[in-house]
DNA sequence: CATGAATGAGGGTTCATTCAT
DNA sequence: AATGAATGAACCCTCATTCAT
């Protein structure tokens, strides 16, 4: 693995260094979670983890190395989930599937909608990375494909505007206090239908 | 007006001070839309602005407060176009209304993308604020009026929703270069219609 | 002045900025003097200087711009004395202007053997900066126009040689512990004259 | 041998021993070459040398013990070196042994300029240390009784005046790219016995 | 003996804010 | 009022060294 500024330094192998990899990553998704970026530091990350600044950059060459390993995860847990939706696409009906993709996307957004903000914002400003840029369009292409299976004309922007749409409904609703999925994926079921009628 | 830690120092009232105000607001807006809060310092507000530090602060008591009264600002030119939006509601079609809100909307949020998301981000961050929280309450309120008056059913959240759901999409379409406005209005129609039937 | 990051961040205009400026370039040598580039650090600096660091940082952009002006001053003193030994030499006997040259190298060797040593490594990492860079070629170049004013075959070697040899000569007696300028002088007329018989 | 903190730790009997410990060595000398003390670091000699840090630290104390060994390996050659250039002084001319150390010194200093002259930075900020300040002195008291030997005057002085200045003159041209070891002699000699005229 | 994860003091730099002029 | 020099807490990151395995 390169060793460039964003790429996390050593994969950790070792069993004592995997959980010290990890304990890093989750004080770091807490402190997004809790305080968004404004308090998002090396040494704060490191106490809350419970080792040394050292020990921190033994495994994160910069602070954004940190940010960009949470969001490359997010993101890859995100497409895992939306590709799994779509695997029996074939088979289903429409309303079948897109309510499995619904379902993801409300799982991922909801829990911690402050958390998702923020990594949304972080993103604008973190030197573009092939693998996290590649997860992005990955997303919008799985929808985009799940759309073009089923006829629509110009799938790509259409996944682009839903998953804009769908992100900002969650997202707001989220941070009004709504932490109820199932009422969620009523709304997002009808926005998208309405869209795609 | 008081002079909380977040509120201009003086309302500006001769036109000197006016001007310097003015200019203040002007650079700190043009570098949150160029660079984002990383790079928003009140030394370089200042210098873009062509007054001193010192100057800066005569106006200002913290960095928060020339946030605050950017998003204070853009909110109430928002809440205005919205209120002229509906002001004739009583006398119009549905969709007719609808499209002028829909209309001051894009006008709003396509043409600054980056800077509307920064603002958006930042908000969440700053101490809570009677006004400016005012002014985003009495925006989705507008548009919940609206929809009260064509007998929907539950205006407030519907009405976040919509809020929510249209920034969602303009603003990924803005970040991801549209920016034509009869083209998102389409969409923008589309959306809300489909969410409302 | 361009604002790279090697040149000074101002040109000290006011009185009390130059005072600050110059109390930091003082406080730098001193630090190389007795202690070389290991403890040469700026929070050391702006200590001894009795700034702050902050101050510090708004007259230099970085540690290594205060290496590169104390350089640059040095090397400029030197390139001055040179011209001056030298700018007689058409009316004068050759041993004559040497001794005028010799006069000024031992002067501005000797005295702070343990700093000339000092920046002399440090500049070999320094990023090459076009002013000090073209004093150096200056410096041998002076010395080379000498030579060749005085029938000299291959003049800039020579004087490359010389500088070279009289650096080593100076420096190894100065660390030794050897301060006098007449003694000093006296070896190095004898070293040029061999060298150039 | 004692176990000072500038000392190696142990001197290495067994024969895999004995390559650790000289591979750490070349890795220190090899970024010493090519970096100079700025990046001359613990971490970083081991991973040069592949080793662990754990091995280095059982071979040297400190970092400074590194330096100081490779110091004085280096200072050894260069002694042995002149040793041998002397010991037929008294069955040969003046210039003849003249010649052999300053082919010795030529050799020496020429290849690795940068090398040789960071050691002797480095030198200065070691604590003194009896063996490798013994070694500088043998250097120069074996340059004194070749020219006490041929009836000089004041032969240590005029020593170390010649070995500074020959320094000076090799690592200037060194540093400047110049490689080749005879026309170096040539002038070596030239300024030698114009010096010792 | 070797390994390499962990430590934390040290040092570079920024930037919100104050205050003498 | 306006200026801009000065301040110093805060934050990023490195590297010499230790020690459990």
């Amino acid at each position: 693995m390169k060793s460039t500024s964003i790429n996390p330094r050593k994969s950790p192998k070792q069993a004592r260094a995997r959980v010290t990899f990890d304990a890093i990553l989750e004080a770091a998704t807490r402190i997004l979670q809790d305080d968004g970026l404004r308090k998002f530091n090396t040494n704060r990350v490191a106490e809350v983890a419970g080792v040394s600044v050292g020990t921190l950059y033994q495994y994160f060459p910069t602070k954004e190395a940190i940010l960009t390993e949470i969001i490359r995860q997010k993101r890859k847990l995100m497409l895992d989930a939306l590709k799994e939706a779509t695997q029996d696409m074939a088979r289903e009906r429409f309303e079948e599937t897109l309510d499995k993709l619904l379902r993801a996307a409300v799982a991922h957004q909801l829990r911690w909608p402050k958390l998702a903000r923020t990594l949304e914002y972080a993103e604008a400003f973190l030197p573009l990375e092939h693998e996290t840029d590649a997860l992005k369009v990955a997303i919008v292409e799985t929808a985009a494909a799940f759309l073009a299976h089923h006829q629509h004309d110009t799938p790509v922007q259409t996944a682009r505007d839903l998953v804009g749409a769908l992100r900002g409904l969650i997202e707001s609703a989220g941070l009004s206090g709504e932490t109820d999925p199932a009422a969620m994926l009523i709304r997002a079921r009808k926005l998208s239908l309405g869209y795609l009628r």
